[in-house]
DNA sequence: TTCGCATTTGCGGTTTTTTGCATAATTTGT
DNA sequence: ACAAATTATGCAAAAAACCGCAAATGCGAA
């Protein structure tokens, strides 16, 4: 296998997989790891690819919670394939950030025309990647932790809006404290977001379940739509169901 | 065999497979190693496959686009280190996007304390992995080419701010037309950042310069400071100098 | 055909690139 | 803080590319 199609191949499974490991690759490939640790540097140094301890991310999952999403990006496929299947052409949609959002964002037909509200830089970019989706940033100060732009301006957009569907990522959820937060800016947007919305579409994995944080974002009544990678009829999720939440 | 012959089954070859070994071909051809390498290397000056190390590859899975993009990080690089000097701590700044401000962005002293408004995706992303930075989005619809917000509402949000500096990409720019772009909704933006600013810095590679394009964005008098790659006394430059623009 | 001439080809020696391995240093998870 | 995994580094062998040159080949013309 030549150096060049080596760095292609890699290339190519980071945008598939959006991670590699230094030793699936050299297995399956056939060379050393050393060889093909020695590419992926190379990419690195051209900026195709971002190199970290044991193989290598995508450069477009540059955030700054990668480490986490890699380890659940199946499940997250899962998510984003259940999710996506509940937007329709013509629909008026905002959404948060996270790397639930990012990986629906990434699933969704790239036919589909539908415009996407979202105060995530990373979503707004991978939104934008389909060609026929209408995409509108909502600005304000960044908050650097997630990405999101948070502030008062960033709310009154928000309120100006009415759309169709709000999806949005978990951090938090349980039965008693509903969906909760622990960043307060980020909990104004959530807010706004739902309340800008006719339905409201919760997607997490099921890690997020049954558990809170301190700052609460909206109780149970006021979601609408449940998207883990469980299957619907999980016991894990029995209890939000009896709270009138619709499970996918 | 011919040499013709060879170089037309050599093709053959690449398209039928994408790849071809300098070894397989001699063998295949009853040539030496040589022979074939001056063969491939011949076909490579006439931009008919790629050469590498071993063999060569099919041009149409390598493009040439990328490669240029490479070549060109060295010059955005001394452009950015320029243009990093000339922030300072507790100023306000507005940038547009492209891959100047990127870089300009990465070679920001990581100790800087300053504020920088966008209206790019990728910038506000790069400006918020800085730790005392503060970064404002400026929303509104993106615009897909650019990863832009474009649109009245960012104009308006940008005709609220009192910055210091702009710092703005050079699409195009002559001594005659001065600023210009193709875009009728990003000159809008470069407009008003213009106008919002005390003074407006133009930042990119000297190929950008002595060429125009359909709308314009600003005379050459409301352009305070030019960087390019080049030695400030570099006689491209020199028009510019005359038109009382300050080089670095 | 045979000759002259330019081109092409193969070969030996040298240089460069690539690759894998051993060992030391670093990072990571517990 | 320790053990395991990953990476960096130096090094040597192999493969490939480069260089110059002489032999071979192709080709048009006599």
């Amino acid at each position: 296998m030549l150096k060049q199609e080596r760095q292609e191949y890699i290339l190519h499974q980071l945008n598939l997989h959006n991670k590699v490991l230094c030793a699936d690759l050299s297995s399956k490939m056939g060379v050393s790891d050393d060889t093909v640790r020695r590419d992926l540097q190379e990419l690195s140094q051209e900026d195709k690819l971002i190199k970290v301890h044991g193989g290598a991310l995508s450069k477009s999952f540059h955030t700054a919670f990668d480490r986490e999403m890699v380890y659940n990006i199946e499940n997250k496929n899962i998510i984003a394939k259940k999710a996506a299947a509940l937007v329709q052409n013509g629909m008026y949609i905002l959404t948060s950030g996270g790397t639930s959002i990012l990986e629906f964002a990434k699933s969704l037909d790239q036919q589909l025309n539908a415009t996407f509200f979202t105060c995530s830089l990373n979503a707004a970019i991978e939104f934008a990647h389909h060609p026929c989706i209408e995409v509108v940033m909502i600005g304000d100060k960044i908050a650097k932790e997630s990405m999101l732009a948070t502030g008062a301006s960033a709310v009154q957009a928000i309120e100006s809006i009415q759309a169709d569907l709000c999806i949005m990522g978990i951090n938090s959820m349980d039965t008693q404290f509903g969906l909760s937060e622990n960043d307060w800016e980020v909990v104004q947007i959530k807010k706004a977001m739902i309340k800008a919305s006719k339905k409201t579409v919760c997607i997490g994995i099921s890690e997020k379940l049954n558990s809170q944080q301190k700052i609460k974002v909206a109780n149970l009544d006021e979601i609408d739509i449940l998207i883990t990678e469980l299957d619907p009829n999980d016991p894990l999720l029995a209890p939000y169901k009896q709270h009138g939440i619709i499970i996918y």
